[in-house]
RNA sequence: GCACCCGUGGUGAAAUGGAUAUCACAACAGUCUUCGGAACUGUCGUUGGGGGUUCGAAUCCCUCCGGGUGCACCA
């Protein structure tokens, strides 16, 4: 529709032998405004020295058809707005804006095809032929699994599921931190403090293993000698060390599931889990290709990757006893990736915290010839806030992630016991997904599983009161149909045929948040019109066109939650 | 010290450079009574301060203030 008011315009402006310009088409914030905006005389209005509004006037006057300068052509005698039936009438408005409101015919069309395309409706071949690689969730093996990792878990799935959508072809990483010198440690504490036995048939073998990580730094703290001890462990383990390496995979094996666990709740699934192990092999040509650029040096025995212009503090990339470093495994992690996949794009979904350290491995990454900076993405989150204060994941003071989706169940099971786990993960879900996933996140009980407010369980429920009405139409006997659009104008018809662009927006943008806003737009406008006793006013409180549109609701809403990694319950 | 991010009603948030800055929660005042967990209406703002760019700034630039995070052998 954005393309036809162009034409539209364009054609009103040669007949006012107006040179054609750039201008925008935009949807109004407020609805009140029409369903698009033009702002093409305040553009002109400089251009030409004149008013705005005046010069909106006489272009609103030129689509009408009644034109006032020189003479019509034939065709433009009779208004291209008698050719285009989408359009209900062309307002002036503001400081000189021409707004257009669509026609009945148009929200009909539009909620004909959300029926006709169902499940489908929204999707974009916007990214056909197009590769993306998203980076997830990676949690460390052998450490808690906290609500810390959540957001990187629920905000990854939901962008994979925004490309997908869109139509690129998305796979899914699950990059395990399964290597580094946290595990000689874990290597010592396991075989000084702990029994093997035990640790496999714990509930939560992480929280075993955990446990004997705190003790070893506390004894650590007193024994300076063990640290030493570790750090042989982890050379022996590099080497392929029989033993060691049996440990690490025990460690590996016990941590993987406990984690399906709580990936099964999530409903997040992964094509891959390539561990930083798996690159353990693949470093070598990393530091190779390196060390033939300009940029690199050796300095206190350490290789480093230097900045030109000291734009980033340097990189280290080989620590000075030759063990490598997170950096040295992601640069052979995005060498694989391009060598394997050649995607367009990779994405990493990872707290704000390493946003420096992204710059400067992109940069590498440039200099390297591996990837242009365009074709990498750090998605960055900002922490779970705590109203006690900020939370720690040191020292053992740490929030399990199960215990609290185990609290968001017993909440929601308030509501509703069957629905219970359904409702209870999607609000916590939908309260990370609502808000720019930049900014810190004040985790609040109160506010997650609230009915009336700007929450998860509030969406879904207005999707089981489409169902529940339809259900009630059923019983009356009444079929839903668009054959006669009411006269009235219900303002959710002028949200849902924008649901496609929402979704094409919320990629572009990296922004998950996009999408949870427009379903609580969705959400408001259908209660005010289908909220409860509301409905029972109208004379004709379930009529066929009415239904149609209920269930239109419905399938936006459905299909919305689910780009967002949040289930539908049938029943609340 | 340097760099990055954030600052919007009492609270939590939204706003592709556009219109009278939107929504929810809480509070107060009122209308209505069920297919339901009712819903709706009204009241409450110098977008941290100050400059600048622009026809137009919460948004872009500069600067100051406040909060957060990061900066060589962790990941």
């Amino acid at each position: 529709m954005k393309e036809e008011i162009k034409k539209i315009i364009n054609e009103a402006l040669r007949e006012l032998k107006i040179e054609e310009t750039d201008f925008a088409v935009e949807h109004p914030a407020d609805l009140k405004n029409g369903d698009y905006s033009v702002n093409v005389a305040m553009v002109l209005a400089k251009q030409l020295g004149s008013n705005p509004r005046e010069l909106a006037e006489q272009i609103a006057q030129s689509v009408r058809g009644q034109h006032v300068r020189g003479p019509l052509t034939p065709e433009h005698a009779r208004g291209p707005l008698t050719r285009y039936p989408q359009v209900e009438k062309v307002e002036v408005a503001g400081a000189g804006f021409l707004n257009f409101y669509l026609s009945r015919k148009f929200f009909a069309d539009s909620i004909a095809e959300i029926l006709e395309k169902n499940d489908n409706f929204g999707k974009n071949e916007e990214g056909k032929g197009k590769k993306v690689i998203i980076e997830y969730s990676s949690p460390n093996i052998a450490k808690p699994f906290t609500i810390g990792h959540l957001r990187s878990t629920i905000i990854g799935h939901a962008l994979a599921n925004i490309f997908e959508y869109n139509g690129y072809e998305v796979l899914r990483d699950n990059h395990l931190g399964d290597w580094g010198t946290q595990f000689g440690k874990l290597i010592v504490a396991i075989k000084r403090y702990g029994n093997e036995e035990e640790i496999g048939k714990a509930e939560r073998p992480v929280k075993a293993l955990t446990e004997l990580y705190v003790k070893f730094h506390a004894e650590a703290e007193k024994d300076k000698t063990l640290e030493d001890e570790a750090r042989a462990w982890f050379t022996k383990l590099e080497q392929g060390d029989k033993e060691a390496r049996a440990i690490w995979q025990k460690c590996v094996d016990w941590s993987m599931t406990e984690f399906s666990k709580i990936y099964e709740r999530l409903g997040a699934s992964f094509d891959m889990t390539l561990g930083e192990s798996f690159f353990e092999d693949k470093m070598k040509t990393v530091i190779e290709d390196l060390e033939k650029t300009d940029f690199y040096k050796e300095s206190e025995g350490a290789k480093l990757v230097f900045f030109p212009d000291e734009k980033h503090p340097p990189l280290m990339i080989q620590k000075k006893d030759g063990s490598t470093l997170y950096g040295t495994r992601d640069l052979a992690t995005d060498k694989y990736r391009r060598d394997t996949w050649n995607p367009d794009l990779v994405v990493n979904e990872v707290g704000m915290e390493q946003s420096l350290y992204f710059k400067q491995l992109f940069e590498v990454e440039e200099m390297l010839g591996y990837f242009k900076k365009e074709q990498r993405v750090h998605v960055a989150h900002g922490l779970y806030k705590f109203k006690e204060g900020k939370m720690s994941t040191r020292k053992g003071n740490v929030i399990w992630l199960e215990d609290v989706l185990d609290e968001a169940k017993k909440r929601a099971g308030k509501i509703n016991e069957e629905t219970a786990e359904v409702v209870g993960i999607g609000a916590i879900k939908f309260n990370d997904l609502r808000s720019e996933s930049r900014k810190d996140i004040i985790f609040n009980w109160g506010d997650i599983l609230n009915l009336d407010g700007d929450s998860g369980p509030y969406v879904q429920y207005s999707y089981v009161r489409t169902k529940a009405i339809e259900n009630k139409a059923k019983e009356l006997g009444i079929e839903k149909s668009i054959a006669q659009p009411t006269e009235e104008i219900f303002e959710i018809e002028k949200l849902l045929y924008r649901f496609p662009e929402v979704v094409s927006r919320a990629r572009e943008t990296y922004a998950p948040h996009v999408i949870a806003q427009y379903l609580l737009e969705v959400a408001h406008e259908f209660s005010s019109f289908y909220g409860n006793t509301q409905v029972l006013k109208e004379e004709d409180p379930f009529s066929p066109y009415k239904l149609a549109v209920v269930e239109a609701t419905g399938i936006v809403i459905k299909k919305g939650l689910w780009i967002l990694g949040i289930q539908t319950p049938e029943k609340m």
